[in-house]
DNA sequence: AAATGTTGTGCAATCGTTTTCGCAAAGTAT
DNA sequence: ATACTTTGCGAAAACGATTGCACAACATTT
């Protein structure tokens, strides 16, 4: 039997009342009394019952994270461990405990989220799905829970998100394609239906147009993210009548699998073909050639997504607000000049 | 304003009592009154408030989750994706939440885990965390809380647990190297203070006994589990004046960085030097020549440490327990005979 | 017909906190 | 010395469920 706040009362010889309100640093209790039962409690290691609170403070100090966690993902699933950690570390700043709730189909992860918050066990929830599924996002409006969706902006509504700017990141790593002085580049998009994708193969789009190239449709592939899907479409480019001196892809892993296909082909990177990657997994700068990728700063996106929810949690009333996480563009050893096509490898493989 | 559990019986013109009992399917309710609540606590959208629930009922059917996820762990990973899919797969059948804490340092995790146990914000604590933290373990035990440890045994304590047998994976992947015609065989483990590392060595040790060839000190090197302790572990087993003819790494990581110094040397794997991993990283399969590797199952890991969970939670009394979950050799493209030095890498990177 | 058992429901206590209100004692201003 | 204000604390009412006990009403046995 743990020791509730009537024992602690008992002990030190005084209310209930007054030991909750040396527990929340009430100004009004004597340095005395507060010491006698700080004793109390350390002697009867009381500590004091989450529920009980809980259930008259009508808050659960809790939040909840609903993110997938699919077998296509495990690769890039720092993605998940990333983002976790930054979660993590705010809330449990503020005192928080993290629910997690992985989710495999849409339809559960709708009745997990709102049955959690239903039955209060938490206070919010941070959702970070790619798949857009507008029904829970319109519900969480209006009943008026505290939530923020990480990795996905809300074109229209005026709800709280965390995202990065895509359009820029895919912007400014066509720039860089641009600038060592490709004219012929490609891009394998992500599948046509995520806003991710889009916003990427928007960024791409308005890069070859700032720098008056024309965009074909020819050197647009969209599917999903795999390493198959990036063999697949790289064997496509390469089979055009001009194939592309460098591409641009839209997830490390479809990168791998590009560059796979290149070197069965005896094709070098970068000598005949530039590749830029994106979320620059564990694996980017690991692999040979490194694969030069844009950083989404996970970590970060965590962090915020976590400081905005705590935020809404703990004032309502706060009005919906974006915050966008800057990406980086690093720079390894897989693009190059175009027109080198002679140069091989140097160190070659992993 | 959420409907309570008076709304509804106020609805349905019963007591609250009444609406308790059809919420926990009490048999003794008649089927009108059943369906009269039932409706009525569909129309007011009812939904019980888990923490009043769980004061009276002294459970918060939430389970917690204790895993590292240091930065050093980045790229084996899976493990912990793998291991909470388990973990949430089993426990949301019995009705529980997963409260993840993610843990940095191991006074910290202590404390929290502690802590939530006694405010009980958690039922029962999940531990994956390699290194032996012997003082939380007692705590646990002596205060009688429900908790299994994962991924590591815990000799000598009756407690609960599961792990894979890594004295016996090591055993079955040295043994097949032995059955290839390898006679100098070497491995590089993990850090000396960890379960996991001795076990592994001794399987190691063990298969060579069995097929009479000594241990020689100078073939096993110990280390961090990063890519480049790998590298230099392989360094130093190539510098020696027989240098081994295949190496049993003792995670997938130190492989990989091994690899890579054997491919700057231009050494041919399997040619010049067979490898086999340990964790079956989504890596090893996607890198060339693609890394046999023994697979942990971790998956199942989780699942079955949940059901042992689940179990002491739910009777209290049980008797402590372990389970050990086989694992796979999953044979690739990096071992072969020894003494053909000669052969080259057909498709040779990544 | 009386005694007994079964069904279906309500009352009220309980779980362990927080918090409003009230009130004495002590301090301060008039 | 009187009238306020402040300080320090306790009593009791929540918070929203569950559950043991009581007790009708009805059914079944003797």
């Amino acid at each position: 039997m743990a020791a509730t706040i009537k024992d602690v009362a008992k002990k030190a010889e005084v209310s209930p009342s007054t030991v909750s309100r040396v527990i929340a640093n009430n100004p009004r209790i004597s340095q005395d009394t507060h010491e006698k039962v700080r004793k109390a409690m350390k002697e009867l290691g009381y500590h004091p019952n989450a529920m009980a609170r809980g259930l008259v403070k009508q808050k659960s100090q809790t939040i909840g994270l609903f993110i997938s966690t699919s077998a296509e993902l495990a690769l890039s699933n720092p993605f998940f461990v990333e983002a976790i950690r930054g979660i993590g570390s705010v809330i449990q700043k503020h005192g928080y405990s993290l629910l997690l709730h992985s989710i495999e189909d849409e339809k559960d992860a709708e009745r997990a989220c709102l049955s959690l918050l239903r039955q209060k066990k938490v206070d919010g929830v941070v959702l970070s799905t790619s798949r857009v599924n507008d029904k829970l996002i319109s519900k969480l409006q209006t009943e008026g829970y505290p939530f923020v969706v990480i990795g996905r902006p809300v074109p229209g509504l005026s709800i709280n998100w965390v995202n990065n700017d895509n359009i820029k990141a895919a912007y400014e790593a066509t720039e860089y394609l641009l600038k060592l002085g490709h004219q012929q580049i490609a891009m394998i998009s992500g599948p046509e239906d995520l806003v991710v994708s889009m916003d990427r193969a928007k960024g791409y789009k308005m890069a070859l147009q700032s720098y008056g190239l024309p965009f074909r449709q020819e050197y647009l592939k969209s599917g999903p993210f795999t390493q198959v899907f990036g063999q697949e479409a790289m064997k496509h480019l390469l089979s055009l009548e001009q194939p592309p001196t460098a591409v641009l892809v839209a997830d490390d892993l479809m990168a791998f699998g590009a560059m796979e296909t290149l070197k069965t082909r005896n094709l070098s990177i970068p000598g005949d073909m530039s590749i830029v990657g994106f979320n620059d997994s564990p694996l980017a700068s690991f692999i040979h050639p490194a694969l030069t990728s844009v950083n989404l700063n996970i970590y970060e996106l965590g962090t915020q997504a976590a400081k905005l929810l705590m935020e809404i949690v703990e004032k309502p009333g706060h009005n919906a607000s974006q915050r966008v996480i800057p990406t980086q563009l690093i720079i390894r050893e897989s693009c190059g000049s175009p027109g080198k096509g002679g140069d091989t490898l140097k160190a070659s493989c992993v």
